[in-house]
DNA sequence: CACGGTATTTTGCTATAGCAAATTCGTCAA
DNA sequence: TTGACGAATTTGCTATAGCAAAATACCGTG
């Protein structure tokens, strides 16, 4: 990934580390849906004292991935997939609603950006596609290209105007934002053609957001975000 | 408040007393914005130990009425005019989401449930109503009133189906259910017609809800939130 | 074998102490 | 007066110990 052009400001405390130990502990299925978890079990695996492993599980538990089945005893989440279609049909939702908003207030400049990100964009695939011509590895572009992708969807959420629903949105993202990035990452080195037809939605988005059209703005993120996330769980 | 038929086994730890105690000095303003919070001076106020005062201000950051504004600096967070706008915004917009799910989701037995608590409020009305001629004090009535609104709205949440959701317009829902209970029955006791218009909208929306209409079902919602926002921020 | 009650262990919660880093404050020079 | 720089204080973070309650293991009875 490419860091960040500003240094990453953030303390990194060992309840940072545990949290994130942990929530990878659980998506990649280490641990399983439905096992205890403990302040002390956990401290030990970690090496660290129960205190920061006590705030990493609760925030998991705000993030939904642990679970309280009692007063004293923690369980990782069973989502099952019906919880999973709830939380992407949410995440759909509230893409539709950021669109909406954008629509409605974005800035000419950020409309201009949003273009020449795609513009960045459409270079790396043409890059891409000579190297795949010659068969070199490239997955470090393809890194690139979903680093813009993240740029676009962060400029997006910034058009919105409304940072408490950008970070509702966040919020909801935490399995995607957890494990699609290398999934998706996975995929695009396996079939170089994946993902292709949503780049044309994405300019689509960008004009419905210049001419201020609602509707036709939370159509064009529901229908690419309801494909990419089916894409994506739908196996 | 009529206390729940179960027992609200809620373990109520001092962490969540801390959590409770600090945000209701938060709404009131007896911590005015700006202000620095530590946990060793809340700790203090509240007589307990540093301990549980730092899980609550972990949680209040989460919901927004803490910021910090260094790595060992918190302050209460001066959620300036515009950032009360968005919440409302998206609050008003998420309603109108539940509202979506709902007409798709809702089952016969529960749009009847819905109906038979309006049925339960208006009877509460009437009482108030009569009551307020011999100049009662109807104090206790309204809060009974309230807690059915309460129940509609929940009853409405269920019949989204999707605890995703509902669980994401609870904590947009921080400011408004910290305060505005108080508040409205403030309201509503010095003008005991406070909101009656907007019964009917209620009626409209089971209608709607029942007919699977999502467009009206979402239209009604967003007036009623924003009318009832408006009149209660708006001031 | 099933089940209710008891004893043991586990576990979350809280208090306390200490450390490293940040914040604050006083001082001095430009 | 303003700005910077260093000392002193504050403060968040972590480790550890202990307690009360829950969870679990155990056992005797039906």
């Amino acid at each position: 990934m490419v860091t960040d052009s500003l240094a990453t400001l953030t303390s990194d405390t060992l309840a940072d580390q545990a949290y994130r130990s942990v929530r990878a502990a659980i998506v990649t299925g280490e641990l399983r849906p439905g096992q205890k978890v403990t302040e002390r079990g956990l401290a030990e695996r970690l090496s660290v004292s129960p205190t920061p492993v006590r705030e990493a599980i609760r925030r998991l538990e705000q993030d939904g991935l642990l679970t309280r089945t009692g007063p004293r005893t923690v369980k990782v989440s069973d989502l099952g997939d019906t919880a999973l279609q709830d939380l992407a049909e949410v995440e759909v939702a509230l893409r539709g609603m950021v669109a909406r908003f954008a629509a409605r207030h974005a800035t000419p400049e950020k409309l201009d950006n949003l273009d020449a990100i795609l513009d960045e964009a459409d270079d790396l695939r043409i890059v891409i596609r000579k190297r795949l011509s010659d068969s070199a590895p490239t997955t470090r572009h393809i890194n690139q290209l979903l680093d813009t992708v993240q740029r676009f969807n962060d400029a997006v959420n910034a058009c919105a105007g409304n940072p408490v629903l950008v970070r509702l949105l966040d919020q909801t993202r935490v399995f995607s934002q957890a494990e699609s990035r290398a999934r998706r990452l996975e995929r695009a080195l396996e079939d170089p053609h994946f993902g292709e037809e949503r780049w044309a939605t994405h300019r689509a988005l960008v004009d419905a957001l210049r001419a201020g059209d609602e509707g036709t703005a939370e159509a064009v993120v529901i229908e690419d975000a309801r494909g990419g996330l089916s894409a994506l769980l739908g196996e």
